[in-house]
DNA sequence: GTCTATACTTTGATAGAC
DNA sequence: GTCTATCAAAGTATAGAC
């Protein structure tokens, strides 16, 4: 079935990922949902009703948006995971790699960030709680790797370790502003110093 | 005029509070807007008409649950200020009694958390723009301070730091689990442990 | 791909009896 | 302090014309 012919419910025409951008801005700065499908649809310069052409439900816009960020994002940890030579690296890649998701998906992030523990009721949600694991995961791997050779503290509790940074990092799309002063590198930069050395001088 | 007379619409009798304390466990776990009145009578046995005996409305009940939990945390940060002999035991001391917080208002804090920026839309809620800055100000001054007298690095952006320690703090309310194996002091002790000293062996 | 028109449901809130 | 009864508003979604 060529793109021309297949039905836009299914995928990708470009007013279909114009609507769900439109959407997903949405979803993340009121929250999924302050945000109703009239205020989709004014957005977007049409009626309510019109949306249930390219989508069929508000909760599919939603999710669509969800799986196509935690697929990526999941491929680019596979991906830091197997390249990374030493677990320090690997660490300061994990969060560059995070910050740089901040930019490239900003409204996922935000919607991951809110709105995954409300939705995870729904059973369209169900692979949700499955992706915080898998990442929490990855993640402890590497800190516990580090453990075991010597680059990283002992005495440190490596679940504990990555919650702070898990937290440190996914928050900042809260505050973070594209056209402020901050730039993701630096941010990333000093969060990678101050994680790594401390904030006290010595 | 004596609390025996008083109308429970002004304050506190005791299935009042009980009642706050219903809503707050709800708007915390659910948020706020997927929490219907109607859910919050259920879980108090009641039927969701007679809310409005004790409260104007579902706001007015989010209003004086953020109220409470704000005007204890803000005097508590000032005592801290006051009393503090250095900046390092300023910041330790106000990283211990945010945690603190966690225990006694996670309700509060989870819903100051979550839906401050939904509610700042509204009249009723313009104070909490002001105690946000309030806060800001306060870790600040702290920071900024420290890095005068030389225990804290100079190389740091101050505003950055804050926000990178408000964030982990306050986002603890997420995971937190008071019958869980950590105590709010470990947890408290091991973030200050990595903030002050780093993750990384030396 | 969008509009008109509208059905259906949920929700916050009120009035007055008990 | 709670219940019965009930509203008005807002929300999601549908059907069929254009």
């Amino acid at each position: 079935m060529s793109a021309r012919n297949r039905p836009a419910r299914e995928n990708g025409s470009e007013r279909r990922a114009e609507l769900l951008a439109i959407a997903g801005e949405l979803f993340a700065t009121r929250g999924f949902l302050a945000t109703t499908v009239r205020d989709i649809a004014d957005a977007a310069g049409i009626l309510s009703g019109s949306l249930y052409h390219h989508f069929d439900s508000k909760e599919a816009m939603v999710d669509e948006i969800l799986r196509e960020f935690l697929d990526d994002q999941r491929q680019a940890n596979a991906k830091i995971i197997e390249e990374a030579e030493d677990p320090r690296t690997a660490l300061t890649e994990l969060i560059k790699r995070s910050y740089a998701a901040l930019r490239q998906h900003p409204a996922a992030i935000a919607i991951f960030q809110n709105e995954a523990n409300y939705l995870a009721q729904f059973e369209r949600f169900d692979y949700l709680p499955g992706v915080a694991d898998e990442f929490e995961k990855t993640w402890l791997k590497v800190l516990q790797e580090g453990q075991k050779s010597g680059v990283f503290r002992e005495d440190l509790n490596a679940k504990l370790t990555y919650r702070f940074i898990r937290d440190t990092v996914w928050t900042t799309v809260h505050w973070f502003n594209p056209s402020g002063k901050l730039s993701i590198k630096s941010i990333a930069d000093q969060y990678i110093n101050i994680l790594c050395d401390g904030i006290v001088t010595r």
